[in-house]
DNA sequence: CGCCGAATTGACACGGTTCAATTGAGGTGG
DNA sequence: CCACCTCAATTGAACCGTGTCAATTCGGCG
């Protein structure tokens, strides 16, 4: 009688996921079940969790279904650096090497929920029966690192106006992916410290430059929400180009 | 009658690789022998040259076994970012993953002289029968991975002073893996220019943290040789760790 | 209503950049 | 062997982006 029978019903916890990872290859069905599998056992943490120590053998494999987190060092003096933000869809842990420990603590920013993954790993190490899967764990470890390599240029060589721009690009993007955002607008639960601490700046220089973005009509920022005014002049401000 | 007929005469180019290797896995003598070989087909470019273009699909895998290059990328307005120094033992296009296009332009600093690794890496498709490579191959993309966020430390959150510090002793560590540095002296073909780019600085500040450093008898440089006049407190200035 | 962490603001200090010369060192040709 | 050329290194002075310190205000929540 309604389409309920015809797609079972629960709980959308995976579309995130589902949604990044189709744009980043097509999915068999089979492959679509052991991702909505995942859902089974979900685990939960709370802001400012430790989801995985630095230097911590690695653990299975976790994908990221709600909330957000970072991937960050601490100096011995307190300083801090970020080096990426984690949101639905991304991996904790993912690592294709064997034995590898962990090169950042990985922190929860909100409340994060999180499904094991080892099946996924497992089910890429099979090419043929889940083409989709692997290419997927590839492709996605190549945008990390692409990534990881615009943050190095963001902080070698932008000023902090650019570094701004160029970073809340980045995440619309990714939050765009995993249908989290449109074009202009999303969520950014993050503290002026946070972004400070991603992009190496301070906090008190992060809300100067946000202040300014603001009075140039580029953006709006309330309550953890943040509106694109001109995407495209950001755009060219701070040579962003979308990954991959 | 002389040990030359032991070990067969033939350049030592590929002592440097071995070296390095020889610090990331155990090599079995038919692996040993599988590197050796590849000393057949060297290859030479200029200093200057482009040995990979961003964004170029990636040639097959290559293995420096001379000189040095930098991985970078330019900015539109000229900026430049220099990701990491390539040095003997490291690979060019050496990713795992198979489509990956160039995240990155690969730039010779000095005259490179480099040997194919496609047996390299289709040996470590094979871990049974090569483990030592297999787990080579696994160890140094873990190494690079670890250095690239050394990186975004230092240039996000350490002072122009601890950066200088940090990068010399991370070259010197490299270049002693691959046997072409002790403890305390090795080469540095690399002008002011690209240190400065590689560490989010101009030249001219560079230049005078060069000058206190040796002012506070830390360093002695002079055409393209550095002297570490006292590691421990280098290490302690830049809260270096060796990577690994 | 009151509390607390986050955001905001002002004043000031400083690290780092820019611009513009000048010096130095290696390489070439006469 | 010297003159010259060029590129790298060095230096000084002024400027400015960003950091630090210290209040003050705002906003969500119990």
């Amino acid at each position: 009688m309604t389409t309920n029978l015809v797609r079972p019903i629960r709980p959308q916890v995976m579309d995130p996921v589902l949604r990044r990872f189709a744009t980043l290859a097509t999915l068999a069905p089979n492959e679509i079940a052991l991702v909505e599998r995942l859902a089974g056992q979900r685990e939960e943490c709370r802001a400012g969790a430790e989801l995985l120590a630095e230097g911590a053998t690695v653990r299975p494999p976790r994908l990221i279904v709600s909330g957000w987190a970072v991937r960050q060092r601490l100096l011995p003096d307190g300083r801090r650096q970020i080096f990426s933000f984690l949101v639905p869809g991304d991996g904790v842990g993912f690592c294709l090497r064997p034995h590898p420990l962990a090169l950042a603590a990985t922190i929860a920013l909100t409340r994060v929920e999180t499904v094991d993954a080892s099946s996924i790993r497992l089910a890429a190490k099979d090419p043929e029966a889940h083409p989709g899967l692997t290419r997927i764990l590839e492709t996605a470890g190549h945008i990390d690192e692409a990534r990881l390599l615009d943050n190095v240029v963001r902080l070698g060589r932008q000023t902090a106006y650019e570094r701004v721009a160029h970073l809340l690009l980045e995440l619309r993007d990714r939050l765009v992916a995993a249908g989290l955002a449109d074009e202009r607008r999303f969520p950014l639960p993050a503290t002026q410290e946070v972004l400070a601490d991603a992009l190496g700046l301070s906090v008190v220089h992060i809300n100067r430059i946000l202040q300014q973005l603001r009075r140039e009509k580029l953006i709006e920022l309330h309550s953890g929400r943040v509106v694109l005014l001109n995407p495209d002049l950001l755009t060219a401000i701070s040579d962003y180009r979308a990954a991959k």
